[in-house]
DNA sequence: AATGAAAGCAACCGCCAGATA
DNA sequence: ATATCTGGCGGTTGCTTTCAT
């Protein structure tokens, strides 16, 4: 139990992977779609378990990761998440785009934690570590608490981080300034909450950044649109209706073993026809000057052209979110106490749709599609998903 | 320059849940 | 109903790089 069974089969390479397998697994999901796992490195030609290949594509190869150091920003939102959602990487990786569960994982125990700690918040309960000693004297009987950690717990207390945070941002770097202002570009280009914008200028609302980037998520993974636009190449395409919003963005990889970017971009075998978009879709305006002929969609951008008008009401009620939604979309949750809003007991069924960072759409095989898609092949499904895109965006 | 410690990071391990045979 | 397979997740390990002495 425990093990898979392709980790029985001898002659399976460990560790570090070589340029070479990550060219052929890279070029194999590319042309084919991962499919079903245990099966793909077998049809790639690589000694490896399907296991290792999926890590490495979500941990490495994959297209839509932005890689490099994480902003004042990122870290903030890590640590808010972190107060609400505990240890869930993955639903945390999941408000970030272009980042990975085990990315921000390792960022939380190799300095997040620290630096909480140096700010004398204790980084499992977010309490003060005053606080947190003053109850170890009062009380030596605190494992149950300690245990539970949980969040109503940490909730609590999610004040006194925020205005830390906050205060923190005050002060924020001017890569920051930059992120904000590119944000903030976003936001307008989005249209989502009128009342972001005027906030956004003022100091920096956590809480309605995260409002506003759920929204996106709900929409279709259309996300933090902000951390694309730090940087340099990126292009944000906003529709003058506000109903719709694109950033096309250009991938940097400067710290890959080889260049993903020029791949994608030069070598149209390379890449699969949904991958890549000459032009933008028509009904868009570009208001940013392109500076590839060939820009890279984010899979986190797929669905992008969506009406968020309809959501927005929603958002702006979140008391009247549901906690599917605040399972979905943690910001809800965090934002409804931020607002001293009751959250109610997860009812007995959820039927929640989770957005897939990666991009259902784009990835034919993702959770929530696998078991339907499973008895068509990689080449099909794919195919569908090209139509799907086809559909989404009008043309290709 | 050498060396040990610390930090950063990639990858593996073990477990779980859902789907399928 | 049960066993098996598979994808996914969080915890952990161990290697590499950076830093301090």
């Amino acid at each position: 139990m425990g093990r898979h069974s392709c980790c029985y089969k001898q002659k399976l390479r460990k560790g570090l992977w070589s340029p070479e397998e990550d060219e052929k697994l890279l070029r194999h999901i590319t042309k084919y779609g991962h499919g079903c796992w245990s099966s793909v490195p077998k049809q790639a030609g690589l000694q490896r378990c399907g296991k290792s290949c999926r890590l490495r594509w979500i941990n490495y190869l994959r297209p839509d990761l932005k890689r490099g150091t994480f902003s004042q920003e990122e870290e903030n939102l890590i640590i808010e998440l972190h107060a609400v959602l505990g240890n869930r990487w993955s639903q945390i990786a999941a408000q970030l785009p272009g980042r990975t569960d085990n990315e921000i994982k390792n960022l939380w125990n190799s300095c997040l934690k620290k630096k909480l700690r140096q700010r004398g918040i204790d980084p499992v309960t977010h309490k003060p570590l005053s606080e947190i000693q003053n109850n170890n004297n009062n009380n030596n009987n605190n494992g149950l608490e300690e245990k539970s950690q949980g969040q109503e717990k940490a909730l609590s207390n999610d004040n006194n981080e925020l205005n830390l945070l906050r205060s923190e941002s005050s002060n924020k770097s001017d890569a920051a300034s930059s992120y904000d202002h590119h944000h903030h570009q976003h936001q307008q280009g989005q249209g989502l909450v009128p009342t972001t914008t005027t906030e956004m200028e003022g100091s920096f609302d956590t809480t309605t950044r995260f409002m506003a980037n759920t929204c996106s998520d709900f929409m279709g993974n259309y996300n933090n649109m902000s951390s694309y636009a730090s940087s340099s190449s990126t292009v944000t395409v906003t529709d003058n209706n506000s109903n719709s919003c694109c950033n096309w963005f250009t991938q940097q990889t400067s710290s890959r073993p080889f260049d993903i970017n020029s791949d994608f971009t030069s070598s149209s075998s390379f890449l699969p026809a949904s991958f890549c978009y000459k032009q933008p879709p028509e009904c868009l305006h570009q208001d940013m000057n392109v500076k590839n002929t060939t820009t890279m969609v984010s899979s986190s951008s797929w669905g992008l052209v969506t009406d968020c008008s309809s959501v927005s009401p929603m958002l702006m009620e979140a008391e009247e979110a549901k906690w599917s939604e605040y399972l979905q979309n943690p910001m809800l949750m965090l934002a409804a106490v931020h607002n001293n809003q009751e959250i109610k007991p997860l009812p007995p069924t959820t039927n929640h749709l989770v957005p897939d960072t990666l991009g259902a759409m784009m990835l034919p095989h993702s959770k929530h599609q696998h078991h339907q898609t499973s008895q068509t092949s990689s080449t099909t499904t794919f195919s569908k998903d090209i139509q799907n895109l086809t559909a989404a965006f009008g043309h290709i």
